[in-house]
DNA sequence: TGACATACATACAATACGGTCGGTATCTTG
DNA sequence: CAAGATACCGACCGTATTGTATGTATGTCA
């Protein structure tokens, strides 16, 4: 199959179309096996290309581990940085805007929405620094774009917090992973939509938004 | 090595000084390289046995994950039912010990501190269904342990709340998990620590105890 | 159009891996 | 002590896996 597709133009010498096709078919079937139990062949297979393309691109499987991270932080900060939630005037609006967006966009098979990066740090976080380093930036570098909304909301709430704003940030990342992993234990998205509805109430709570209620209840996707 | 070591006596024929040696190693270098990059030549070179003990005692690398799983639950099982923080006559001081106690021995290597069974659930939840139930097994029974202490403070304290105790159990689970993949990320333990001071934060409020300044300056390890 | 670089494909090499098998030592039981 | 069962050893087998070497088609550019 493939074998008489015509090759798109090669404008942009490092972005063929191969290399694209590799790097989203390791983004899903490593979501689905891990990275020690994806082949090469396995993402070949998955490309439609043969383990020539795959080599030519990519040095190493380790190389590939190293791009398919900085792939996923391309392709989800352009996610984030265009969805709807930077829309309120209230920074702690935004904020809770993106807990209902990480909520919302929680739903179908497990490896449509599980978080590649988290997946590749748990296995080879004492075997590919190369790889783990990506996937630390990736991580910490999307809780860092929730930083400023968060210092914001806290600066104008004047809320005397002993917690710092990069720390709220790092832990609404924590929650997320870990949601995940409940939610692949028991193959139910769910348990991951859970943790986001305690971190939405934890949030409100620091910003002595009292009215439980709310969630849940009025929130729907 | 090892060559002439005596050999204990087999009073139970189905936990032999090998066996216990296999799981102990299982459970440490799977820690560390994850599930699948851990070839079976690993375990038995970490447990000093041979291929044919490994063999004999598990009928293939996804039996022994499966025991892994189960004797994980067992020895975490009896380590936290014989820890202090079950002393507190008050139900919520019972469960804010637990939590102060997983702060507490999160320490050292990643390897040490870090959950078995959450990283085997990362790897193996689609391609391994018994390693996954047992893994889920592991989480959600702990998970279990703490409800009756968290429906108690619930009842005692007249919280009318829109969460369940199991659902905040299950949280307190998810919130440790997240922490150790950041843990891993960055090599630093204290990025799980870090969420579990949130989380306690969070459990104070849930229950209107209103000193924040109580964490991270009064508990120590 | 010719020369060259890029983008693949295919076959193959080297080895690592899970699992098997026959054998031996030790324990249990009568 | 006899005899079977259990525990363990270590060589071996077939396959899967990463990576290489070579060939070929296509685009680029003077």
């Amino acid at each position: 199959m493939y074998v008489n597709m015509p090759r798109p133009t090669k404008q942009s010498p490092e972005r063929g179309d191969a290399r694209t096709r590799l790097l989203e078919a390791a983004r899903d079937v490593i979501r689905r096996k891990g990275f020690a139990a994806t082949s090469v062949d396995d993402i070949c297979q998955s490309a439609g290309v043969t383990k020539g393309a795959f080599f030519h691109h990519f040095k190493t499987k380790e190389a590939l581990g190293v791009a398919a991270a900085k792939y996923w932080a391309e392709t989800t900060g352009t996610l984030f940085a265009s969805a709807p939630y930077h829309a309120p005037d209230d920074p702690l609006d935004r904020v809770l805007a993106y807990l209902d967006f990480r909520k919302a966009i929680i739903g179908g098979e497990t490896y449509e929405y599980t978080c590649l990066v988290g997946t590749m740090t748990q296995e080879v976080h004492d075997t590919a620094p190369a790889i783990r380093d990506a996937c630390a930036d990736s991580i910490l570098g999307h809780a860092a774009t929730l930083e400023a909304d968060i210092e914001a909301a806290r600066a104008q709430r004047g809320v005397d917090a002993n917690w710092t704003a990069a720390s709220l940030a790092r832990h609404t990342q924590a929650v997320l992973q870990g949601g995940f992993i409940l939610a692949k234990a028991t193959g139910d998205a769910d348990m991951a939509r859970e943790g986001v509805d305690h971190l939405i109430r934890y949030v409100r709570a620091l910003f002595c938004l009292d009215d439980e209620s709310a969630i849940s209840t009025t929130r729907e996707n």
